[in-house]
DNA sequence: GCCTCTTGCTAAATCCATTTAGCACAGCCG
DNA sequence: CGGCTGTGCTAAATGGATTTAGCAAGAGGC
């Protein structure tokens, strides 16, 4: 029996090579290199460009991305490193939108996650460093300080994105101050000017000491606002749990107390969420007897009936921006991407 | 003015390589490389690979990643082609799940999005291949089966993710048909045997027309259990589109026929969303009056009141699973993921 | 006719790790 | 002693691109 060295099917496949390319178009690997690359000032003609071409996509030519990057240091690809990925309905859009910038440039993106650990961060980085990428953009999924380990980048550009942080001054973080006030002046030109109760803050967000950054922001804006047109707030309920169950609670509170409330400003749709149920059961109906306006745009504000009022979290928006600058090399300050306003039923 | 080549602060910051380690120790870069990757056989001694790690620490050696896949045609990477990453909430225990995985294997991960479009498809694959994956996942957000571009892959291994393709067989998907049968189970064991109403099942859904394939298998397993149990539906409400306002819609149509409906059965939470607003309208309780079993597990189930009792998509353990069939090359047929029941309060 | 400049192109070095092939030496056998 | 085996290690080839330095031929100037 003969030694079959080769299974029969089964073809060498050798991918195509710049050389390869270079042979069929009667020219040097260096001209075909220059040529595909798109050189500026090369001197060579006409004729070897068409040649070069032809050669490329008759060959049906990729450049071996290992062996270019290996030379020019740039790997046209990029880090995304978050402290979650999941668990926050948040994170697709600052991933897709970061996606789509980057598809947009020609750069892949790598995306790690870390569980806020900073061992993790660290060798995440380490990780991102070994694959040579061209910046990395460090996301958290709740806009705050993130540290991030000393890890020394050279030269890499770094955005930070929905996030900050004192070593790197780029950053890229939704307009809450202008949100908050949106979320008031959207009240006043409904016609409603009294009885609002605001749900949700809570002293220690002011203080930016456990929650985010941008959140002492949005209040901050709230209460700008409201200043600035002499309003006041009837109620104020404070929790440190954003979620349905606690806004489903402290309406219950704040109904049972009589006040004349017409208004309800939530801080978040899951609190809003929770607060439509307390509603329901009062036998409330929004927006006849009470308005609501909140926060997000959480995928609920739109599954509520009636819809939900909400100044959204752009993070779509946010995630591309995040590369553009990255990859523009616009970096160096904060940046901070409008909050639309979408209007539904509840207002 | 003397010129000045390189300004002040700014080191030139060679990275370390093998070469330097290996000078260090006082050894070839051979023996260096040999006893970093961790060769099997090499007889190099004790002293050597004692010598060459104290060295690697002490330089903190990070091999190049570009150039030794360059050689070795692996890069530890693989990718993660999907149609669309975010619109659904789904999507992201898929990538959680693989990334995780990937991460504990010392891979990383590229995240690619198509929209479903070929043509993007096709780019995706080729920049996967350039730059050297060494596997692929196809993901599709809602588990179908997908076209994959015809671009040889060679023998480079591919997972179809909640998705199933002709080309390749082996794909990861929930078991949708213990799933059916588990959700019949769970009414029974609750006490509910008749009065049941299915919403949300369509019959195009079953040919397997336009929606996904699995959920023609939860389908499948839900008449095939209340066959097996000698039960009927009391009712069955279709549509196409599982969302809030159509559970909504179907619900309130259900109640005003005036059936004896003692529970619903959802295809999802969606729907079951839906359906608990039509049920508060007309002043039923859940689970006193109608009790409440539905699919997917989506965050909504959680934040309904009572809680809503769902069958779980497992897409995390879906994902990892994915990455360890494609890494541990147990490719070759499909794996079902069990799908959790999720005990909550409308049950 | 000699020199310089421009044009069009290429040889060879380079990036860094992996891997093949094989060298030098020591010990052992007969 | 010659031949053989085993041990410990290395030189050099390799992968595929980019980039530096520079060659050869023709044009133009004086």
């Amino acid at each position: 029996m003969a030694t079959r060295k080769r299974p029969a099917g089964q073809q060498p496949v050798k991918r195509v090579t710049l050389a390869d390319v270079a042979k069929l178009a009667g020219l040097s690997r260096t001209a075909a290199s220059m040529i595909l690359t798109g050189r500026p000032d090369t001197r060579l003609s006409e004729e070897a460009h068409t040649r070069v071409m032809a050669a490329a996509e008759q060959l049906g030519y990729r450049p071996n991305v290992a062996a270019r990057s290996l030379r020019t240091e740039r790997t046209q690809s990029i880090a995304f490193i978050s402290d979650v990925v999941a668990t926050t309905r948040y994170a697709m859009g600052l991933i897709r939108g970061a996606l789509q910038a980057a598809d947009e440039r020609g750069h892949v993106m790598l995306v790690l996650e870390t569980n806020g650990d900073p061992a993790r961060e660290t060798e995440a980085i380490k990780t991102a460093l070994d694959r040579g990428v061209d910046g990395i953009i460090f996301a958290a999924m709740r806009a705050r300080e993130i540290y991030v380990p000393d890890v020394p980048l050279g030269v890499l550009p770094v955005v930070m994105l929905n996030a900050t942080s004192s070593r790197y001054p780029t950053s890229v973080l939704p307009d809450e101050e202008q949100g908050g006030r949106d979320a008031v002046r959207l009240l006043v030109e409904a016609g409603i000017r009294s009885g609002i109760a605001l749900l949700g803050q809570s002293d220690e967000a002011e203080v930016g000491l456990f929650r985010s950054e941008t959140v002492a922001r949005r209040v901050h804006g709230i209460r700008a606002e409201m200043k600035r047109r002499r309003m006041a707030f009837v109620a104020e309920e404070s929790c440190w749990n954003w979620e349905p169950d606690e806004g489903y609670r402290l309406t219950s509170k704040l109904l049972r107390r009589g006040l004349p409330i017409r208004a309800l400003l939530c801080m978040n749709d899951r609190l809003a969420f929770g607060a439509y149920q307390a509603l329901s059961e009062h036998g409330l109906s929004v927006p006849k007897d009470i308005a609501m306006v909140s926060f997000d745009n959480d995928e609920l504000a739109a599954y509520l009936r009636p819809g939900l009022t909400t100044i959204a979290l752009p993070h779509e928006a946010m995630g591309r921006r995040a590369v553009e600058l990255l990859l523009d090399g616009k970096t160096g300050r904060e940046t901070l991407v409008e909050m639309p306003v979408i209007m539904r039923g509840s207002l």
